[in-house]
DNA sequence: ACGTTTTAGTAAAACGTTTACCTAGATTTG
DNA sequence: CAAATCTAGGTAAACGTTTTACTAAAACGT
């Protein structure tokens, strides 16, 4: 089979500590002479140490778990991409599930990673949770969440965007801009971001003078079909929306645009999250930047170091949203 | 520390063997009585079987590597999900890595993946390779190719859509629209789909008496910007653009909106892929649909199945295109 | 009553590393 | 020149499973 520590230790004449010492980097009490043999016998042979045999002993499987509700989703793959790089600049490998916001998925996953031994796990935590099964749950691993929050043991940190500024800052620009009747399209609301965005845009209303109810709340999916049914169901009574993230202000934008609205002529659209699909529509959207992808590399590096320095917890870190002003706002037409 | 196999043994006051045989339904001479008092005690003290000792000694890691050029292309973010499912429905896990098209990346990946000692790796190989290199590599992990193709020796088969004909159909339904100057924009010209989906363009015109040059073939990136940069270049002598993808078509259509010229009354433009942002865009892309996460799916359960059935390589699968009209494409307008 | 088969297990080696603790010889020190 | 210290490694246990080969006791058939 496969050359093993054990061949090159026959070959090089000398003990498997030796092979052990050299390729661990472990080496000041070896001659050169003897690195230099083994070295040329490793290459020679193709010799790769084997991380399992490693891990076992080690219990470090330089593997970090993520895990997120659903790929497809633009803003979650930025992230995935975030952690995936500053993984792999650290030698780490990434282990990946989707859980499709099932929490039974993610505490399946979970224990999968578990059983494999990684390191450490990233998570985006799925939307319909039970605190009592979170804390009952049982895993060691540290943890650290993105985006949204839970409530197991093992969390060090968790990373997100300052998402009531950046809701708040969205409203008060449609307010500013003339805007009185204003509705909020939101994805699934037990979720820390979207409770934040509802209250950055109900208290944007509020200190403007701007009366809301929660009729003006509109709770749905992240997807860009609850866009088009919101807007298909609804008789128009707003001047702008703003939306729980960039795929349902794609959505509304293309079934007010089928209904032959114009968009910001007749009424302005915000997004959240600003993912490259917003500059491909059209009208190019107003949106809420977050930094999703540096969400995801600071949290993995932030996991990291806690690994190799056995840190402590650290405070939860948020990141600025940031508004980009493009062409689906525009100022409330004043009555002709 | 963590509760092991010899734990349970003592508890119970039996071996480990019979522990083992236990937790991998290999009981049939066990007693139910000492079956039943086992298995209260592995739910008693949470008894996980460490996966990495398991893995040791069977050699199997019920682990599979993902390696792609980059998540945010949405074509193989579908690809990703196509696998992770099917991987996660047979109790599988997913190593996954980026390469950025980088070959050097590429190979880094594998190895590390040998050393974790992956059952199998699904790959998307990168653009600029070295055949030779390639045949050096001394892996014997069992691979599957999707996408494109690549020439490692341990490949047990691939999986990818029939480009030639997709792009023949494209561009031939464009001629029967009345175009005579049709370009083609090409992503990366050294990997296959690129190569097919040439061919499918040149004899498409030629079976139809339409005179075409290599200056007519314009190659760069897979990307927005590519679609951008090449219309911003060029002198507009065509009425109709066959691009590599969607994302390209994308780029193309917006610089073609900057610069007053309308799709699909000037210009016919088509694309590759039908990733989602097709639908999102105006006008909606007509375009060539690739089933991108049946693609991941289909390798993931060959894969799979090869694993565990220890069965003998695959024939190659190549999987049906689709052309999807929708509004970027219009009969050439007759001379007035 | 005797040999045979079945039942219900067990002992120990093996997987491929790392690591805590040794050690033989060479060199330095006083 | 004997003792102390360095140098360059080596020995063997350990990590947590699976697996092969074995066995004692019970049950069975004639």
């Amino acid at each position: 089979m496969a050359v093993t520590i054990k061949d090159i230790a026959r070959l090089a004449g000398v003990s498997t500590t030796t092979i052990s010492k050299i390729i661990n980097g472990k080496d000041k009490d070896i001659s050169q002479k003897t690195k230099d043999k083994v070295n040329s016998i490793i290459a020679e042979y193709n010799y790769v140490p084997n991380n399992v045999a490693r891990s076992m002993i080690t219990k470090k499987s330089r593997t970090i778990g993520l895990i997120i509700p659903d790929v497809r989703n633009p803003f979650f793959t930025d992230l995935v991409r975030g952690v995936e790089d500053v993984a792999e600049s650290n030698d780490y490998n990434v282990f990946f599930c989707n859980t499709d916001e099932k929490f039974d998925k993610e505490i399946k996953s979970i224990n999968a990673m578990a059983e494999k031994m990684v390191d450490g796990i990233i998570i985006v935590p799925s939307v319909h949770r039970s605190v009592e099964d979170e804390r009952k749950t049982n895993i060691k691993i540290p943890m650290v969440t993105i985006d949204r929050k839970a409530h197991y043991k093992n969390i060090i940190s968790s990373v997100a965007t300052n998402n009531y500024v950046g809701a708040y800052e969205a409203v008060k620009y449609l307010i500013k801009n003339g805007h009185k009747k204003i509705a909020f399209i939101s994805g699934p609301i037990d979720i820390l971001p979207s409770i934040e965005r509802k209250r950055g845009f109900m208290d944007a209303c509020h200190d403007n003078q701007i009366k809301i109810t929660d009729e003006d709340i509109y709770i749905g999916q992240f997807d860009i079909s609850w866009g088009d049914q919101v807007i298909e169901k609804m008789d128009l009574k707003y001047t702008a929306f703003f939306c729980g993230n960039d795929l349902i202000a794609a959505g509304v934008i293309r079934t007010l645009n089928k209904k032959g609205i114009l968009v910001p002529e007749d009424v302005s659209v915000i997004g959240f999250d600003d993912i490259y699909l917003a500059r491909c529509i059209h009208p190019e959207l107003t949106t809420v930047r977050q930094e999703s992808y540096k969400i995801g590399s600071t949290a993995a590096e932030i996991l990291i170091n806690f690994l190799e320095k056995k840190g402590e917890k650290i405070s939860n870190i948020t990141l600025d949203s940031n508004l980009i002003i493009r062409e689906s706002t525009g100022r409330m037409k004043t009555n002709e």
